[in-house]
DNA sequence: TTTAGCACTCAACCAACTAGAGTGCTAACG
DNA sequence: CGTTAGCACTCTAGTTGGTTGAGTGCTAAA
């Protein structure tokens, strides 16, 4: 364990690392208001550190600078989250006040706020409609051989999709197929629409369509599966602020996993604890090349389930302690809020 | 006017230079097959043609690069457009064939191909919601104060809208409101719904509903302007290939361009003229450090009525006769497709 | 009019040197 | 015995000066 002094520097070498991106030497330790201790007494302390693998040296004589492990220590440890102000808050408030109708964009505000009041890159990823329960379906006919089926879920999310006839079909066929339906799969999550259809109706929808083929067809478009949850990225260039970043190359491999359409980023997102902050410190974040990455995750809920996540992206060098503490509050606020706009 | 040397001079030039990002001296130019002269004589028409403006030199002993106007007239009067091989047009095709449901899908798919055929980065505007024409209003309802109101155009998209009920007033006067809206609104423009409804509906709206304001309160949420249309962008990060944004400054300008949300994109996709590929050389761009970027445009149709754009985005030292080509034909293809999948 | 030759320019590269920040160790101090 | 001052040592970053080579412009010859 660690002595009291140890913990006292680990501490300051950590803040002032992150203020300013340099390593940090033994002196400006000791001249730190909350340490006492002469530069000597540092410098023994620090290779002490060192050697328990807190920090580390980038050559040899340069100051110290800690490790995944040091940050690890420090944000479990030795942080105080900081305590937001009035004004921030309210910020959060509006995003839901302003917008009512539609959530997404609730959520894509979310994540430009997010971004701004940290200035590192946020991402957030919203409801996941394949959990959604179908509530209704409702088809509107186009021509004689096209029509939209529209599935609203009991979240009160819309989903079209466009659906061609078979040959031989007639529009008022379908319209019957779909009052069966909608009869029939209230309730039922989007994800296993099909599978229920498959194993309870089958028999039952024989009766309605002579062939079978044509069915098959007819269903595959109306039920197919819904897009995955949109992930919403913001400040995606705040990164290139870093001066860990300057290389190009890392700069390159980070932006391709924010570029949309990356699934590790919402694998990461979908596997935040229900409650709390968690940081994930560089390889913690089990992707290749996200070493020198931290990744701050907090999930917000809906009647005590979550269904969603935002995440903050920054240097391993990070604000912990801001950041931490601004995630607290938005996905706390967030989750009652939007519990709140369900109510209604 | 050039002779007829300096146009191959200029030509070969820009050629090598769009090859090799270096500097093209006179000796690399006489070695070019198409080119018989010696490196001297060269030399001295490369003097003329940086008088002339065509050409520029970043430093005395270097070599000669192509200036703006002289890139602007080797794509007016000098290149050749690639033909595109079958491969490729079969990808094009491919994109309507495998996902005709969602026409999102084929554009966002359509950005996608374009930056991978082209290494360049892509942006897609689509069909802007707010010129399609209403075909259809459907309520359903969600809980006592709220409903879920569903907007089906004349091409088949659908927009939904969360209307939350004012105080006292019931589903069922809502429903009704609906089947009115329903019979007079058809077949006019999204946009123009709130200014129609106020010029000529208003007085008959008020024999529905006794206060004023609530109609007011309901239809602004029922009609509220859609939102804009969504630009899709692909292979952002292939600019961080190209030497010239090496420099960090010029690449977080050019990525906070690109990063969603971003109105002047939008606004040059929507001016690309609606026949042809049209070229924007650097400050022919109007934006603010635009410089060093190239800006290739096309519009795609239905029914002979332009209704979205396609565009890649790269260095000034482009290769224009790959992606005019390209873009070219996508295109027209586009429209094409575009016009069958809405016959069906 | 075209080309060969030549002196000149300038960025890029490399090596040597310097300055400065920081360390580790040792010896003295309270 | 823990703490501190002093000092020699190390290593990077920045500077200087010299060299190389690509490329130019000019002039004179073909």
């Amino acid at each position: 364990m660690l002595t009291e002094r140890q913990k006292r520097i680990l501490w300051a070498i950590c803040e002032d690392y992150i203020e300013s991106a340099e390593p940090v030497g033994s002196r400006s330790v000791s001249k730190k208001d909350d340490v006492g201790f002469s530069a000597a007494t540092v410098r023994n302390e620090m290779a002490d550190l060192e050697e328990m693998g807190f920090l580390e040296q980038p050559h040899t004589s340069a100051g110290r600078i800690p490790s995944q492990q040091g940050y690890r220590f420090y944000v479990d440890h030795l942080l105080t989250p900081q305590i937001w102000g009035d004004e921030e808050i309210h910020a959060i408030h509006n995003l839901f006040q302003k917008d009512t109708t539609h959530i997404e964009q609730a959520i894509e505000h979310t994540s430009e706020l997010l971004s701004q009041l940290t200035n590192y890159t946020s991402v957030v990823i919203g409801p996941k409609l394949q959990d959604h329960r179908l509530r209704h379906l409702q088809m509107i006919p186009l021509t004689e051989h096209s029509a939209v089926l529209i599935i609203v879920t009991d979240l009160g999310h819309v989903n079209q999709q466009r659906v061609l006839l078979p040959e031989g079909m007639s529009i008022s066929v379908m319209e019957r197929l779909v009052n069966l339906l909608n009869k029939r799969l209230q309730g039922i999550s989007l994800s296993k629409l099909r599978l229920v259809v498959e194993r309870d109706l089958a028999d039952e929808l024989t009766r309605y369509v002579a062939e079978y083929g044509s069915m098959v067809f007819l269903l595959d478009q109306m039920l197919a599966p819904q897009p995955e949850s949109r992930i919403y990225t913001s400040g995606t260039t705040k990164m290139l602020d870093q001066p860990e970043f300057r290389d190009l190359h890392k700069m390159k491999s980070l932006l391709d996993l924010l570029d949309g359409k990356n699934q590790s980023i919402i694998q990461l997102l979908n596997s935040s604890p229900s409650s709390g902050v968690q940081v994930k410190i560089g390889n913690e974040i089990s992707i290749e090349g996200a070493n020198h990455i931290s990744f701050i995750i907090a999930s917000f809920s809906l009647d005590s389930e979550s269904i969603g996540a935002i995440g903050v992206l920054g240097p391993t060098r990070m604000e912990y302690a801001k950041v931490i503490g601004l995630m607290d509050v938005i996905s706390k606020d967030i989750s009652k809020r939007l519990t709140e706009f369900y109510e209604k």
